[in-house]
DNA sequence: GTCTATAGCCTGATAGAC
DNA sequence: GTCTATCAGGCTATAGAC
């Protein structure tokens, strides 16, 4: 190993590091307050005055991390994404392919979902008109699709699902049955588990429902 | 008939009337502009400050009307139920009970879901966290609750499902079906009809699996 | 029932000093 | 990267004249 002079400490400046380091810290709390300020007071209800308040700094500095309140959202839709496709994949691994993936997915997203609310919100329900997800922040949802399709196609080659259920048809169906629990959860029930309540529970029974609706050869 | 003078004229000062059939169309005009105003700028970006300006009025105007902003989300709400109840109920009518008639009932309700978003929206998805909606105005949905559980009575007294769909329980799997897709239609394709588009199509289907979720004896 | 005027907030965003 | 000061609005709601 070729070493310099001082090659005990670290690299010279270190200085940007660290700030690089902290400026990151600042950015993930803020993006934290914001979730907590959209927990409050809806989704639209997010204001970087009331972050800013919360974080004890004045306004103004935020527009050092953020250029506008609409680039907020964006980070918060593209971390999401990112996070929410990461938990259904995480959920698969070591898990039958095919229709027992799928369900372990699905349920992990339920999960994610409740645990991240206002966040889900932002993704799912569009409640902000004039907030436009970036073409990045948005671009995890085609892998999300390309896993549903995936894990699919197993349970159609396992002789799980027909034919048919390799198929976007397929896809918006599994979504359809996911944004209606969620939906009448977060409306009816807000605060509750994945598991609790009146609405939750009723999701793997919708999901058994797809060999009736794709049944297999046989 | 007794007749006092001048009895071929209406009723003596006839201002009342006109005076209050004014008052409620403006109210009605109010409301309506209301609607626009939420489809455009969502639930939450209902200001009254743009409703009067609409109107051609000032904003303290609008106080003889509604006494608060909140007071105009409870009327839109209240209509809303009663309206949305009322069209159910009308669907059924000559309708085959059990299993068509409900179906028949959960068609409509799409239908004016879709053609009424914004007050969908505010009823079914509280997107307004400081709005609660007042006890009358909530009461409709006691109804609704009601409508569904004599339809599925009458399912499983018709053989077409299991005494198990009697319940508060399959209640909640039909709104959950129905949600499910009204909020993929907004969030994913707003402006599509009732029966257009990737996911109102499906809720035919949905509903179709509720045999299979609840299978009659024979 | 309409108006003007105004109180008393709130917001997003920018300029520019330090 | 923080601040102060400020712009340029927005909003709900009330008081009080007409």
């Amino acid at each position: 190993m070729a070493s310099n002079r001082a090659s005990a400490r670290p690299p010279a400046p270190a200085g940007p590091d660290r700030r690089a380091r902290r400026r990151q810290e600042t950015i993930d709390e803020i993006l934290g307050i914001a979730v907590d300020v959209m927990s409050e007071d809806g989704v639209t209800g997010l204001s970087l005055s009331e972050v800013a308040r919360r974080l004890g700094i004045q306004p103004p500095s935020l527009y050092k991390y953020f250029p506008s309140l609409m680039a907020v959202y964006d980070e918060l839709f593209r971390r999401g994404q990112i996070e929410h496709l990461a938990t259904m994949r995480a959920a698969m691994v070591g898990v039958e392919p095919g229709l027992p993936a799928l369900a372990a997915a699905l349920d992990a997203a339920g999960r994610w979902a409740l645990a991240n609310r206002p966040v889900a919100q932002l993704m799912f329900w569009r409640p902000v008109p004039s907030f436009e997800p970036s073409a990045e922040s948005f671009a995890p949802s085609v892998e999300l699709v390309a896993l549903h399709r995936e894990a699919l196609a197993d349970a159609v080659a396992a002789g799980q699902l027909g034919a048919a259920a390799d198929s976007d048809e397929a896809v918006w169906l599994i979504s359809t049955m996911i944004s209606g629990v969620l939906t009448q959860a977060f409306a009816n029930e807000p605060g509750t588990q994945w598991g609790q309540g009146r609405f939750t529970p009723l999701f793997p029974r919708l999901l058994a429902t797809l060999p009736v609706l794709y049944p297999p050869h046989r």
